[in-house]
RNA sequence: GGCCCUAUCGUCUAGUGGUUAGGACACAUGGUUUUCAUCCAUGCAACCGGAGUUCGAUUCUCCGUAGGGCUACCA
């Protein structure tokens, strides 16, 4: 059985490209049947926050992604929360190991040497290398610095590998050379295992089979694999995705404008067509097929046809795929979805419908939407205030023929006591066949003497659901207007 | 600077040692529609450059170039 971890750190709210990193391997999980596990790494005490976890929670819900394991559901590789794993003492545990081993030690260089080390080595044109000074120290020194209140880390003798070969399934295998990395940080000063160290013991522990992650974490991975030999752990298999870029091809980050998942569902966009959209940034269908459901994506997903090249965000696109589904949303499913976002202008001109004209209206105007929101710009062809209708119609000039048309609508109407859509379109039939046939003669007369708008909905739809009443008001009103 | 990854229309991408290099978004035009939108049709538009391998390279190799990533006691 295989196993993927979803690790995101708390440190800012959830991001597009995290969240298309968590439906990679959750698309995984679903096509492979893996368990898919989270993971907080909320190891950076300084920028974690539970607020952004409980933000990466509220995506992964709105995105329907449930964990198998994580720090909500539990599981038995728990605890799943980097922070409670520190207490359980269990990278120190691994630290030990490692101590005593002599695969790693303790360094009490303090920033200012590594600064200057890492000067050195900037005017030398030469990588950086720690020069492992406290390598070489004595266990009297050691024991002397460590009994004091000298600040200290544990840093990773990197091996002198000349060709650390990692194997990715997305690209070729990728060969390092590892005389040019430095040792590196696995306990920082304030107590807390650093990334590269805390990643690997909970991949390992964790039982992780493979990891999908950002193609910015190939050069950690060579990192990571020497820490899970020097532990003797089996690696997973590596998977890089490409990144996800903003509109100037850089890295997407805040200054791309909305990042944050939260960001789309507040602008109106269906979690469907998100998960659509992100799934095609980077892996590709077999056919030109485009827009999936979540269902039909779990079985055609395959890691073999991940690309390798970097991504832009297209919000575009992702515009008009949301209208794809927006469209293919029922009537009572729409409504439900449109409700939330309704401003208070909307709010005010539904009122005056019941429960079911409400859900008639959203669904007439759907095909102008490609965002929930704009729905309120959609709404004034039915708002039953008679004041702003009649100060809309006076704006209007009609020509003699078309108070003709008008008049003669509202008349034959009227002797219908119930407007339905077929009285509607029946009488609207009837006007047209006196005007030559000629429909755009009628209709639009119609529409702008009757709802005080030149454009708008379906025009019998609007009529049917505006009722007798609105009807014959506005029409005792037109018969005087254009009387005079 | 060093190390690493990548390179097909503006964007997302398919694809091949010989193809009219395909699809989608966007854009343009036309059609349908009472109007906007939707929908339909059509059009515009790409293999980064240079060598090499080959009868033939967009495809394979190398070198450039460009973009991206990493180069932390951040993940």
């Amino acid at each position: 059985m295989k196993r993927v971890r979803f690790a995101p750190s708390p440190t800012g709210n959830l991001h597009i490209g995290t969240l298309r990193t968590a439906l990679f391997n959750w698309l995984f999980a679903k096509r492979y049947n893996a368990t898919y596990v989270l993971r907080i790494e909320d190891t950076d005490k300084a920028r974690s926050k539970p607020e952004y976890e409980d933000n990466i929670y509220e995506g992964m819900d709105w995105m329907e992604i449930v964990e198998d394991e994580g720090p909500k559901k539990g599981g038995k590789f728990g605890p799943y929360r980097q922070t409670e794993r520190i207490v359980e003492g269990i990278y120190q545990k691994q630290l030990n190991r490692l101590l005593e081993e002599k695969k790693a030690y303790y360094c009490f260089c303090t920033d200012k040497d590594l600064d200057a080390e890492r000067e050195e080595a900037k005017q030398k044109n030469r990588p950086y290398i720690y020069s492992r000074k406290c390598l070489r120290l004595n266990p009297d020194e050691i024991a002397d610095k460590l009994n004091s209140e000298i600040s200290r880390t544990v840093k990773f003798e990197v091996p002198d590998t000349k060709s650390l070969i990692v194997s990715d399934g997305v690209r070729d295998d990728i060969d390092f050379d590892c005389s040019l990395i430095s040792d590196f940080v696995l306990l920082k000063s304030d107590g807390n295992p650093s990334y590269n160290y805390s990643v690997v013991v909970d991949d390992a522990l964790m039982e992780i089979t493979d990891v999908i992650r950002g193609e910015d974490h190939i050069s950690n991975t060579p990192k990571q694999l020497l820490l899970f030999k020097a532990l003797g752990f089996t690696p997973p298999q590596y998977h890089h995705l490409p990144m996800i870029l903003g509109q100037d091809k850089s890295k997407l980050s805040k200054r791309h404008g909305a990042t944050a998942v939260t960001d789309y569902e507040s602008q109106g966009y269906l979690s469907d067509a998100l998960y659509n959209f992100l799934a095609l940034l980077g892996w590709s269908p077999t056919d030109t097929t485009e827009i999936f459901d979540r269902a039909s994506l779990s079985t055609l997903f395959s890691m073999d046809r991940i690309s390798k090249s970097n991504a832009v965000f297209d919000v575009t696109k992702l515009k008009w795929m949301n209208g794809q589904y927006i469209r293919s949303l029922s009537e009572s499913a729409l409504s439900e979805k449109v409700k939330p976002f309704l401003d208070d202008a909307s709010n005010a001109i539904l009122a005056e419908y019941s429960e079911s004209d409400v859900s008639k209206i959203i669904y007439s105007v759907r095909d102008n939407l490609a965002l929930l929101p704009d729905i309120n710009g959609y709404l004034e062809s039915f708002n039953t205030s008679f004041e702003s209708f009649s100060e809309k119609v006076k704006g209007f000039q009609f020509t003699d023929s078309e108070r003709q048309v008008v008049l003669d609508f509202c008349k034959n109407i009227l002797e219908y006591s119930d407007i339905t859509s077929e009285n509607v379109s029946k009488t609207m039939d009837i006007i047209v066949e006196k005007n030559d046939g000629k429909k755009g003669k009628v209709f639009k007369p119609i529409r702008k003497a009757l709802i005080g708008l030149e454009r708008g909905p379906n025009i019998v739809e609007i009529l049917t659901l505006l009722g007798r009443e609105n009807l014959s008001k506005r029409a005792s009103f037109l018969n005087e207007l254009f009387s005079v």
